[in-house]
RNA sequence: UGGGCUAUCGCCAAACGGUAAGGCAACGGACUCUGACUCCGUCAUUUCAAGGUUCGAAUCCUUGUAGCCCAGCCA
């Protein structure tokens, strides 16, 4: 009988068992088999924009499969496109990537600079007759192309010699032909089942301007023929890459194969992850963010690598969560309390528990000396002792949350109402005795008396109570904006609307621009993370505090199973 | 209607012919200076469906069904 603890890992006896994910069986075989004697991947965006959360499974995918095996890991921009490349996106993603914390060490690649080997590439098939150059244009191809029920027609240009095809081939290199009026082709086969055995254009005309290497080129490989070329340049052993290329893997064994290779690479395919309810899609953020709806790619409602990041998820968090999600071939969509609970996993133990009052209303302890004030020894976290403590001053007026108090109470309220005694954390018990309205109605003031027998950390063991609340010190307790989130789509509806519109939550963002923090709290530094009492984890945000103002940003609420009378119905 | 792939709990996901792991979520309860954490318990007689093979099937065979991907000079 196996017994298997948190991480999957079945113990029999002394031995620990991993399941391997599919991929790793296939490598297992591999290497048992001799079909490689060595592991090495690679990561190959393209640098047309942002990472999000599911590139981080590849690149940790890719990235732990090499550790795993004592391989290597290249980091490889595959930029063979230069109508969508940018310099912008190579340095964002080399950011994003080092944050998650996938070392490529001295293996940077581009695509673009094996140009020359694959133009030498391309010149190879042509010679072999396994490529030629086609007068037809965009339109022509997709007719002669066929459907997916009909096979395709020969192109006219399949019939031309070697040499023809030589020649040509150069003058599209040296600019002879405008864009779109010339490429070459794989010649396959056009009546394949498989559309993308249909001689494959491989080569294309464009004259344009390329991020790496300027004018010098104005024919640009295809990514079906350049990718093969580029993983058994780099001796990449396993080539691994989403779902939809399934159907390019017949492609891609056939240019290693042509092109002769000794230890062609392998293409590996694994399910994409998804996020249940959340935008991925360049175009939708972009119109998010022209609209204003949201204030950047890195916006903390994204879930851009950017975006977590400045939400104040840790890369651990994410490396947590992608290998909670699992490796498979089935299209899935994770759910997001899987993350929320992978960032909470990992900041519990490891930041302290601050006090800070997000809605504050004056608590005045009527029976406490006026103008004097203690400081208590606070513990940062009772279960980290290691994180030590801090003082907090103490006096007869605080502020608490103003959810805190009720009139008129609902049944199994334990907080402050008239009469009903609760703990103020750290400190005293106090009990209520009335509070004070102005002419609207609003609450203004809560009155209440303390015991001084029962200060924290006296021993006080008379008598309990169910409550206990959270302050901060009227004097001392310092301003600051704090912002909580919900997710950006209404999740009741689903991400879209019938007309492909975003469903949009029109309460993703709260803005509180009059919390109390606690005074330490006050010199808070960007991306410092703290869990508040009773509310969440919140880190500091990086844009927008500046020194001694910090700016806080809700990572994610505590789990509670307690829903406040008046937020009931609340969706 | 051509080809490729995938179907195991609300969500991920193991199991590789030997009698359905685990995690998230949820729900009880205990504990508690966070309605948190922690702890303890519950949560698939059944694996898309129907047949078949077998002593034995989620795994093999049939026949269906559903979902995803492919007709860019994108990646």
């Amino acid at each position: 009988m196996a017994d298997t603890d948190k991480a999957g890992v079945a113990i029999q006896g002394e031995q620990e068992v991993v399941s391997r994910n599919f991929i790793e069986q296939m490598i297992d075989k591999d290497l048992e088999e001799g079909v490689y004697d060595c592991v090495h991947t690679r990561f190959p965006p393209e640098p047309n924009g942002y990472l999000h959360i599911g590139h981080a499974k590849s690149i940790l995918l890719n990235y732990g499969l090499a550790q795993k095996y004592g391989g290597k890991f290249n980091m490889r921009f595959d930029d063979t496109n230069p109508t969508k490349e940018k310099t912008e996106f190579v340095e964002s993603i080399k950011r994003d990537i080092k944050w998650l914390g996938a070392d490529w060490e001295d293996r940077l690649f581009f695509a673009s600079d094996y140009f020359e080997q694959m133009y030498a590439c391309a010149v190879k098939l042509i010679r072999k007759g396994k490529a030629y150059v086609s007068d037809l244009s965009a339109d022509e191809i997709r007719e002669y192309r066929g459907t997916l029920t009909e096979p395709g027609r020969e192109d006219p240009g399949s019939g031309r010699s070697v040499e023809e095809n030589l020649d040509l081939f150069e003058k599209m290199k040296n600019g002879v032909f405008e864009d779109g009026s010339k490429v070459l082709r794989a010649r396959i086969d056009m009546a394949s089942p498989n559309i993308n055995m249909r001689d494959p254009v491989i080569y294309r005309v464009a004259h344009m301007s390329h991020h790496n290497t300027g004018d010098q080129w104005c024919i640009y490989p295809m990514y079906d023929f350049a990718h093969p070329i580029e993983d058994a340049l780099e001796g990449i052993t396993h080539s691994i890459c989403t779902l939809e290329f399934e159907d390019h893997r017949p492609l891609y064994d056939w240019v290693v194969r042509e092109l002769e290779y000794p230890h062609p690479p392998r293409q590996i395919e694994f399910a994409k992850l998804y996020l249940t309810n959340v935008v991925t899609g360049k175009r939708y953020i972009k119109k998010l963010v022209e609209e204003g709806i949201v204030d950047g790619w890195d916006d903390p409602r994204l879930v851009s690598i950017a975006a977590l990041r400045r939400r104040g998820f840790t890369p651990e968090s994410i490396r947590r969560f992608v290998e909670l999600c699992g490796v498979s071939k089935s299209n899935s969509s994770v759910d997001y309390a899987m993350l929320e609970y992978c960032i909470r996993e990992d900041l519990k133990l490891t930041r302290p528990r601050m006090m800070a009052v997000l809605d504050p209303v004056k608590l005045i302890i009527d029976n406490y000396p006026e103008g004097e004030t203690e400081l208590l020894e606070v513990a940062n976290n009772l279960e980290n002792e290691a994180l030590g403590t801090r003082m907090v001053p103490f006096g007869r007026e605080l502020y608490i949350e103003r959810d805190d108090f009720m009139e008129e109470p609902p049944r199994k309220y334990f907080r402050m109402f008239p009469g009903n005694e609760v703990r103020l954390m750290n400190a005293y018990f106090v009990t209520c005795t009335g509070c004070v309205k102005d002419e609207t109605g609003r609450i203004t003031e809560v009155h209440c008396t303390y015991d001084p027998q029962t200060k924290c950390g006296s021993g006080f063991t008379g008598r309990k109570v169910k409550g206990t609340i959270h302050w901060v010190p009227a004097g001392e307790a310092v301003r600051a904006q704090v912002r909580l989130y919900e997710n950006i789509i209404d999740e009741t509806k689903g991400v879209y609307n019938e007309d492909g519109s975003l469903n949009l939550n029109p309460d993703s963002l709260k803005v509180m621009h009059d919390c109390l923090l606690e005074p330490a709290l006050g010199n808070a530094k960007a991306e410092d993370r703290f869990q508040f009492v009773r509310q969440g984890f919140f880190s500091v945000d990086y844009k927008d505090s500046r020194e001694g103002a910090p700016v806080f940003n809700r990572i994610v609420s505590l789990k509670s199973s307690y829903v406040l009378p008046k937020q009931e119905g609340k969706k």
